[in-house]
Order: C-alpha cells, then structure tokens, then sequence
DNA sequence: AAGGATGTTGCCTG
DNA sequence: TCAGGCAACATCCT
C-alpha cells in the first residue's frame, strides 16, 4: 500500500469526512498506546509526511505508518484485529498492522516539511544540499532516505531512476551536477503521476521497468537486490547510465 | 499455489 | 559494545 502518494490519498478520504474541530468519543485497538489520552480529544487536523498519516490534536499527534501490509477502512470494518479504532461523531476510523506512535507537543516540531516529496512545502535545493554531502551513497539508497525524500518508496525509485537515465550501481558523487538535478525533479514528478495514476487505478499499467522483462525501448531488463535493505531493482543497461569519476561513460 | 513484496523496527548473534 | 542480519507484521499478486 503504501508510498508517499498512497498516502496523500488516505489523507484526502480523511479530510473529506470534515471532522476538525470534532472530538474522539471512542478509542480503542491493540496499540500499545494511552487511549485513554485520546478520549474527548479535539481533531485541529489531518496531515502527512511522506509515509507517516497524522492526526493532530492540540498537545498530541497520532502517527501511524502502515510500513508494507498495514491497511484500513473508513467507516467500515474487517474481521481482523484492530490495531486503532477511533470514533467521531459519526465517523469511524479503523488501522489495521500497523505502527502507531503518539507524538507529544506540536507536530510542527517533529518534522521537516520540506522533506516530504508530496508536500506544497517541497523544496528541491534542500535535497540537493543533503545529497551533496552524500557523495559515497549510492542512488538506491539516496533515493530511499527518509529525511531527504520523505515518501519515496521503492517502486517510485525503479522508475525515476529510469526516468533519469541514470544506473543504479551510481553513487551520488559520480552524477554530474545536471543529473543530479534530474533526479531530484524526477522524483517530485513522478511522485504525483503516481498519486494521479494509482486514483485511477491504472499505476501497474505505467510501469516502465518496475516488475517488467523489457524497457519501453525493448531492452532486455536487468534484476538486482541493490542498497542497504536489499531491495529490488530493476533496471535497463542501455538506457541507464553508469557515470565514472574521469568522465568517462 | 508457493513465494515474495510498495517498509521499518527491534531483537538476536557474533 | 556495536554492527549486521533477519524475523515480524497480514494480504494480495504473480
């Protein structure tokens, strides 16, 4: 489920119940939590980090990170345990297998916003400055960092890498600083095709090499466990680029 | 139909 | 003591 865009979406379903300024009348699940602290709490709002979903009160934000199999339903049940359940006038909120934290104080002070790759707060020049001082990672693992792509996942680093043309056994330091650039815009960009073609249920079908045999040019696609979680990585040895320190290619 | 994955944490081991 | 390895989580897709 869940990179950056998956869950902007979650945020928006959420959003369109309008329940700020409401209060929690029910709190319950296997968290290992305080509900009693979120009881008669008021919503003041409904926001996101890159993978983190946060709803926020005035002294406490909810953070809930559904990692690789969390789901949820809005207004609806599964069978399965409840992880946290919270109830609004009206409205009921359901997260299943997934982490849940409690973020004391303001959630303005846990995190950068213009970090998160899905934010109107974006900002590429600060990515660019933390990768620079990133010259020995290499581009899978850059593209993965949390606090300098918040969001980005692995399918999204498949395909802007391809996007970028640029190899994935690079590290930072080899890209010319064009490139660098590229990538970074490259990851904004297709970020929000993302969010647009996942609406629409048509994301597999724009898989240009994530999970494919051929590149859109009918290259043979190579697969690699790559970078420090071992993820899967699929790439094109035509039209990505390895870049060497002489200048080569 | 068995096996693996859009992710991260935390425990175990050496 | 610390870093690396890997299990755990539950469901869906190939």
């Amino acid at each position: 489920m869940p990179e950056g865009p998956s869950i902007v979406i979650l945020k928006e379903l959420v959003q369109d119940l309008h329940l700020v300024g409401k209060k929690v009348t029910h709190a319950e699940g296997d968290a290992r939590i305080d509900m009693d602290q979120l009881l008669h709490q008021k919503l003041i709002a409904i926001k996101s980090w890159g993978k983190h979903f946060l709803i926020c009160f005035k002294d406490c934000t909810i953070r809930i990170h559904l990692l690789m199999f969390g789901s949820y339903r809005i207004n609806e049940r599964k069978e399965s345990q409840v992880r946290l359940r919270l109830n609004f006038n009206g409205a009921e909120l359901n997260f299943y297998t997934c982490s849940v934290k409690i973020l004391q104080g303001n959630v303005n002070d846990h995190y950068d916003w213009t970090a998160d790759i899905m934010a109107d707060d974006w900002n590429a020049e600060a990515a660019i400055d933390k990768l620079k001082k990133e010259k020995d990672t290499s581009v899978c693992d850059a593209l993965l960092d949390q606090n300098i792509f918040s969001g980005l996942g692995n399918i999204i680093k498949n395909e802007v890498l391809y996007r970028a043309a640029i190899h994935p056994e690079n590290t930072i330091g080899l890209l010319p600083p064009a490139r660098l650039r590229i990538m970074v815009k490259a990851a904004r960009e297709y970020s929000f095709d993302f969010l647009k073609w996942k609406k629409e249920n048509k994301l597999a079908a724009h898989w240009e090499v994530y999970q494919q045999k051929l590149c859109p040019k009918g290259h043979e696609l190579e697969k690699k466990y790559m970078g420090e979680g071992k993820r899967r990585t699929f790439f094109c040895n035509a039209c990505q680029k390895m870049y060497s320190k002489k200048g080569k290619s």
